[in-house]
RNA sequence: GGGGGUAUAGUGAAACGGCAUCAUGACGCUCUCCAAAAGCGUUGUUCUAGGUUCAAAUCCUAGUGCCCCCG
């Protein structure tokens, strides 16, 4: 990551203290956050970053249904005849945290709040509002409330060695490194307590957590009625099929990308792996893709559901992000 | 028309005549970096009618549905 000037942390040091606005939208696949992303940003002068654990991969166009680059230079409009280059600028709006990583790498959420806050400086460094936008609960959550991830990268060699210890075994070699997280760890989540160990052996223990946004935050929730929202899950899974998705994993896969890592991308990429090994046909393609949709926002609005302080909208709320950008 | 096979949860399967299981889905929930992940809980099944047996998903008979072969 590129090092950043001084001011630029002086600038994030002011924001916290002075409670930096940033808005929050957040929704389920294929509520139309993205559109209505864009809307806010060129309404309000903001500028977007993405908190999806996909959309940062680079190739994964169709199947992470990554907003098109347009708009991630121009806005959504094309330059109008005589409107002047400076004008057409100042539309463009930015994305941030997007199509930046190599497949082949594991990124994960604290590698992403790190370049999501460089992002967040960056933006209120030229007087712009942050507006996170994303699917993933979790990667939102880790940014917005800035949750102090323990900094301890994934060992793979230990996770592997740990992985076939059954439960009792892996909490006792917790218990051992830190009881206190032994205790109210998940003890039948054998993912959770490799990762516990992971830390603890790192760090000697496992830090508490500590849950507090430095920004003040406006929650936007974008949640159609269930037929809106089933429809636009199928256009979706129509459109991903015409667009090419199925070419893009071939794609991905004569680049090198092993079977396994695709089909750690979702759904789609196993549905469309299963396609090329013709195990289905293109209209069992469609309906997999549809249902497994559907099943990826129900699980995606559990999530969401527990945050009270989400604002759940049908529409661009003009005046409510008025008044509290105003305020 | 004749012969053979088969029938178990919404779906796919397991069960020497002895407590009907497993996977998956649905529903609900949890979350200290794999999060489109991982985990927890709830739900729900022996095709029908007889018979044999202390006891039948299992054995027998008939019916029904489905699959295969012959005509």
């Amino acid at each position: 990551m590129k090092k950043l000037p001084t001011s630029y942390h002086n600038i994030l040091n002011n924001a916290r203290a002075h409670q930096t606005k940033i808005i929050a939208l957040i929704g389920p696949t294929a509520s139309g956050k993205s559109e209505l992303a864009v809307q806010i940003a060129k309404e309000f002068n903001g500028e977007i970053i993405s908190a999806d654990s996909r959309q940062i991969y680079r190739g994964l166009d169709i199947g992470s249904t990554r907003v098109p680059g347009k708009w991630q230079r121009v806005g959504s409009d094309p330059p109008k005849e005589g409107q002047t280059l400076q004008r057409f600028i100042y539309k463009t709006i930015p994305h941030h945290c997007l199509d930046f990583v190599s497949p082949e790498k594991t990124y994960t959420v604290a590698e992403f709040k790190k370049r999501a806050e460089c992002a967040i400086k960056k933006i209120i460094g030229r007087g712009k509002t942050p507006i996170i936008v994303g699917g993933t609960g979790l990667w939102v959550d880790t940014l917005v409330y800035d949750m102090s991830l323990p900094e301890v990268p994934p060992n793979k060699r230990l996770r592997k060695n740990l992985s076939s210890k059954n439960m009792l075994e892996l909490l006792a070699i917790l218990k051992k490194l830190d009881p206190n997280r032994a205790r109210n760890v998940d003890a039948q989540n054998p993912r959770r307590l490799i990762r516990a160990i992971e830390v603890a052996r790192a760090l000697g223990k496992v830090p508490l957590l500590k849950k507090q946004s430095p920004y003040r935050a406006l929650w936007l929730g974008l949640n159609p009625p269930p037929n809106i929202l089933d429809k636009r899950i199928r256009d979706r899974a129509r459109k991903m099929i015409q667009k090419g998705i199925i070419k893009e994993a071939k794609k991905l896969l004569t680049q090198g990308v092993p079977r396994s890592r695709l089909q750690e991308f979702g759904f789609e990429y196993r549905a469309a792996l299963d396609y090329i090994d013709q195990k289905i046909t293109k209209d069992e393609l469609y309906a997999r893709l549809v249902r497994d949709t559907l099943r990826y926002a129900k699980r995606q609005m559990r999530w969401f559901k527990r945050n009270p302080e989400i604002h759940w909208i049908t529409k661009l709320p003009v005046r409510s992000i008025k008044e509290f950008l105003n305020t």
